[in-house]
DNA sequence: ATAGGGTTAG
């Protein structure tokens, strides 16, 4: 009996669509027994099927799997080919299907029946411990490697140290990775991008900056290690570094880019990206357009995100959910759910991101009774189980809308610990509809939960200072002081020409100072005769007035926007962005000054979109 | 034969 080598290519294949639904030929390719086997080997004497039908190695696999080793030894004996060579091909297809864990028994079986392992044979068996995390067994090759003397072999090695890495045993990962004789570029990018993973991003930059040379994956785990851990622009640096060395970004490296872009707000940079992606062809691919709409949802320019989503030839539920995000960040809440239902429309199914951007969608519009019925809907009808981010959305959701014993007793009944975010949602509404006890009993919790966190205590203050219980301010005040939490000083950001102006209150270290002083002057009377009314009430210092006046109209979002009036061409959007949250006063004078200036005003927010057009905002004055 | 990619509440 002599077979044709083409079968040996035959991989085991459960998914291969039959033409035929013939039982024998399905359990044929299926069969996971010798009892199943027997079966089959019947029917084919019976109908004299010719040989070439059969998969001879999941023949092989099975039987050796199953106790059958010196059966499986002779048919391949059938075989033109070496031995190891064909138990190397049954265990790369077992390694690369859906049951690795096969792999590895064989793997013993044939040290058992002295079948010699090569490096090919070490190599599939690593696979298969690298897709299962087994680093027991992983180890245990490790050994087998050094003992058939294959320890200089940089493939394995390479392998060797991803598999520790993978498993979690950056120690011994790096053992092995320093002991190399020779490593190449893939020795240090299985480092690299493991270190990133491992959100140990400085050791990553230490490697990177070691090695001798770095490919295009070397820069991309980089760039994408620096966005994904908030350093977008050490993320951006290292990007343009990357070109000025020549290199040519791929979809990997644009993704991670455009994932900075979105979090620094760096439009001008997005846009380049966009360009280069529509030149090369990456336009075409599915994340990259993912991460573009939300690039653009995330700079405030909706319109490019939605152009984007519509180009799109085919579509995941990431894009779906990215437009709902970015929708519900701009508090288009209605246009947010008309996306959900076309989304639904189409087949698509949501998931938990897509009723983040929901419920987050109806909190910012106040829509209490639909966001109940969201969060009701989203286990009943899509079998989500809410995470702690759709039960603040819920405590936020509830808590704006002045529903506070409502979001406490939400609270209180969650099935799952609240965490920070939770309990600080609370403390928010609190702020809006002047609740002192229960932002009292909020702030209990988050100085257990998030007692560095100096927002809430700052929020606290400014309740207290509100009701004009100054011995309270002075007490948190204190509190914070004594626990070394520090007040994050507030700053806007503008880009212009390329160039990012930031400012603080009270800035007068911008070279332009001056003329941003005295082109405010002259706005703020323009102002006035449109109905602008300085709101003192939120300087939350005790003093005068007109002292008070003074730090009003040095709030970073104006000095900001006062800088983009004088640098750009009448019409040009102006786009700021704001670490912390607009204040009521600058609020109402950016309505105004979209008046006078005849100017539309973007500002991002730490949490949402502010769109000031002709006197009025996106936000519908609740945020 | 060996290395990766997006959306997430305040």
């Amino acid at each position: 009996m002599i077979c044709s080598v083409s079968l040996l290519h035959v991989p085991p294949l459960p998914h291969r669509a039959s033409p035929t639904p013939n039982p024998i030929t399905h359990l044929l390719h299926n069969f996971s027994s010798p009892f199943e086997l027997k079966q089959v080997h019947a029917h084919l004497l019976k109908t004299n099927s010719p040989l070439s039908s059969i998969p001879l190695l999941r023949v092989a696999s099975v039987c050796a799997l199953n106790s059958s080793f010196s059966y499986a030894k002779l048919i391949f004996e059938l075989v033109d080919a070496s031995e190891v060579a064909l138990w190397n091909t049954c265990l790369r297809s077992l390694a690369e299907g859906d049951s690795p864990v096969d792999a590895i028994s064989l793997f013993y079986r044939l040290r058992e029946f002295d079948v010699c392992p090569d490096n090919y044979t070490c190599s599939f068996v690593l696979k298969a411990c690298s897709r299962l995390l087994d680093v027991r067994n992983g180890r245990i090759v490790h050994g087998y490697v050094e003992k058939l003397g294959l320890q200089s072999n940089m493939f394995l090695l390479n392998m060797i140290v991803h598999l520790y890495a993978l498993c979690g045993e950056m120690g011994v990962a790096r053992m092995v990775f320093d002991k190399m004789p020779q490593r190449d570029v893939i020795t240090w990018n299985i480092m690299i991008a493991q270190l990133v993973k491992r959100g140990d991003i400085e050791g990553a930059y230490k490697l990177f900056v070691e090695m001798p040379e770095r490919n295009v994956r070397s820069w991309t785990s980089m760039i994408g290690g620096y966005a994904q851990c908030g350093k977008p622009k050490e993320a951006v640096d290292l990007f343009l570094e990357m070109e000025e060395a020549g290199l040519l970004p791929n979809e990997v490296t644009v993704v991670a880019v455009l994932v900075a872009c979105a979090d620094m707000g760096n439009l001008d940079l997005g846009r380049r990206i966009h360009d280069f992606s529509n030149r090369i062809g990456y336009h075409k691919n599915i994340r990259v357009c993912n991460t573009l709409i939300d690039m653009y949802a995330k700079c405030g320019c909706l319109d490019d995100a939605y152009r984007i989503f519509n180009d799109m030839e085919e579509r995941t539920v990431v894009s779906w959910s990215a437009m709902i995000v970015g929708l519900a960040a701009h508090g288009q809440a209605e246009e947010a759910l008309a996306f959900f239902n076309k989304m639904i429309n189409t087949g698509m199914k949501p998931n938990a991101v897509t009723f983040i951007g929901i419920l987050h969608a109806c909190s910012h519009m106040g829509i209490v009774g639909k966001g109940r019925k969201y969060f009701a809907s989203m286990t009943k009808d899509y079998g989500i189980i809410p995470r702690i981010e759709h039960y603040g959305c819920m405590v936020d959701l509830f808590s704006r809308a002045g529903l506070l014993q409502e979001a406490h007793e939400f609270i209180m009944n969650m099935p799952i610990a609240p965490n920070g975010v939770v309990w600080g949602a609370l403390l928010g509404g609190c702020k809006v509809h002047k609740n002192i006890k229960l932002a009292e009993e909020a702030t209990r919790h988050l100085s257990e939960l998030d007692p560095l966190n100096d927002g809430y205590y700052v929020v606290l203050s400014n309740i207290y200072a509100e009701a004009g219980r100054w011995e309270d301010v002075a007490r948190v005040r204190r509190l914070m002081r004594d626990r070394g939490v520090k007040k994050t000083p507030g700053w806007s950001s503008i880009m212009v020409e390329g160039m990012v102006h930031n400012f603080v209150a009270g800035d007068e270290t911008h070279p332009q100072t001056e003329e941003i002083y005295k082109t405010w002057e002259k706005l703020l009377e323009r102002m006035k005769l449109e109905g602008y009314v300085p709101n003192t009430s939120v300087v939350l210092l005790d003093m005068e007035d007109d002292q008070k006046e003074k730090f009003l109209f040095r709030h970073s979002e104006k000095l900001a926007v006062v800088f983009g009036l004088i640098k750009t061409g009448p019409g040009t959007v102006i786009r700021i962005m704001k670490n912390l949250r607009v204040c009521e006063d600058c609020h109402a004078a950016l309505k105004i000054i979209s008046v006078v200036s005849t100017r539309e005003i973007v500002v991002r927010d730490r949490n949402r979109f502010h769109c000031f057009k002709n006197g009025s905002c996106s936000c519908g004055d609740y945020w």
